[in-house]
DNA sequence: AATTCGGGGAT
DNA sequence: ATCCCAGAATT
């Protein structure tokens, strides 16, 4: 067999075993790149089913890129909120305020163009070419490593641009979106991580992994240690029942997001250890990291930080806060 | 080339 | 607990 019987295969399975999604039209790209690009920014990093709400309530707030321009950073990252990657965000309402100035409020079908805009790297520009303009970019993305690892029975640690160069080899001139929600769809469904259903695979007679029974294998990540860090939550409670908050900077971790203020056991801290009263802990597992805050209640009617506010607990709902935090919430409650 | 960025669902 | 998911920007 060639490789355009492999595409055509993935592409007779897509037709009638491929997800119906919000952002995608199956048979063509879709009407609307802003969509697209929405979508496309919310996925990287995280699941299907994870985004589905948010997009709903994104385009239903934002049904534009005009009105997302417009919109301020505040509101954005209240839609954002819980979903991580907050630089994305960010990164999103500059680019929408970008492409309404210098792009005549058009998303650009061109790839190194989408390559110059916030937010928008090798995979993102490709999966816009696909998915609006029904271009045979190649994606890559954790699903079609896995995909193509198989196929070829990779049994080394790959790169993407290995990847992408025998995946590039597969991807054909004509149907660009379907082919691309193909390919993705059979990693997210059929070749799963664990307990792939190999014997509804297009691809399966061809699939080395399987042959020679490597599935569990491959393909080889390796995998960094999460380290344990520490640190003080400080609750600063004044006489009318409100709490000091401040807001995170516009870089680093949970950039732009508000937090009740706290600091690392390593770092100066804003009060002596034993001041105020204990009120348990909170913990968090970031990507890189786990996290366990002390949270300590001071009586204060003013700030340790110069930026603090005060904000009564009915009123914190208007501002954007991380999931770390929502728990420091949910306690106060 | 490595590290830094969140969060949740499945196992 | 561990894995990993439609990655990009920074160092």
């Amino acid at each position: 067999m060639t490789d355009i019987n492999l595409s055509d295969s993935l592409l007779h399975w897509f037709a009638q075993n491929g997800r119906e999604l919000p952002w995608r039209v199956k048979g063509k790209a879709h009407f609307d790149p802003y969509a697209v690009w929405i979508s496309e920014i919310m996925l990287q990093q995280t699941t299907v089913k994870t985004v589905l709400d948010y997009f709903g309530r994104w385009m239903k707030r934002f049904p534009t890129l005009s009105d997302l321009a417009q919109a301020d950073l505040q509101e954005v990252l209240l839609m954002w909120q819980g979903l991580g990657y907050y630089t994305r965000a960010k990164k999103i309402h500059e680019c929408a305020r970008i492409l309404v100035d210098k792009y005549n409020g058009q998303i650009p079908s061109d790839r190194n163009e989408l390559l110059k805009l916030p937010g928008i790297g090798a995979y993102t520009a490709s999966s816009i070419c696909c998915f609006a303009f029904n271009k045979p970019e190649t994606v890559v993305d954790g699903n079609v490593i896995r995909v193509i690892a198989r196929l070829y029975g990779l049994r080394h640690a790959v790169s993407k641009e290995e990847i992408y160069d025998l995946a590039s080899q597969l991807t054909p001139t004509e149907n660009g979106a379907d082919y691309a929600s193909a390919i993705m769809d059979l990693g997210a469904t059929v070749c799963t991580p664990d307990n792939p259903t190999c014997i509804v695979c297009p691809w399966s007679s061809h699939c080395m992994a399987r042959k020679k029974n490597l599935t569990d294998q491959i393909p080889v990540i390796q995998k960094p240690i999460k380290k344990e860090r520490f640190g003080t939550l400080w609750l600063i409670k004044n006489m009318a029942g409100a709490y000091c908050i401040r807001k995170r900077p516009g870089k680093g971790l949970l950039s732009g997001l508000y937090e009740f203020p706290w600091t690392y056991s390593d770092e100066p801290s804003l009060y002596s250890k034993e001041e105020g009263i204990g009120f348990g802990s909170v913990t968090h597992v970031f990507t890189h990291f786990k996290l366990r805050l002390d949270i300590r209640i001071i009586k204060s009617e003013t700030s340790p930080v110069s930026e603090g506010v005060f904000v009564l607990p009915s009123d914190l709902k208007e501002y954007p806060f991380s999931t770390l935090m929502k728990k420091v919430i949910a306690k106060i409650k």
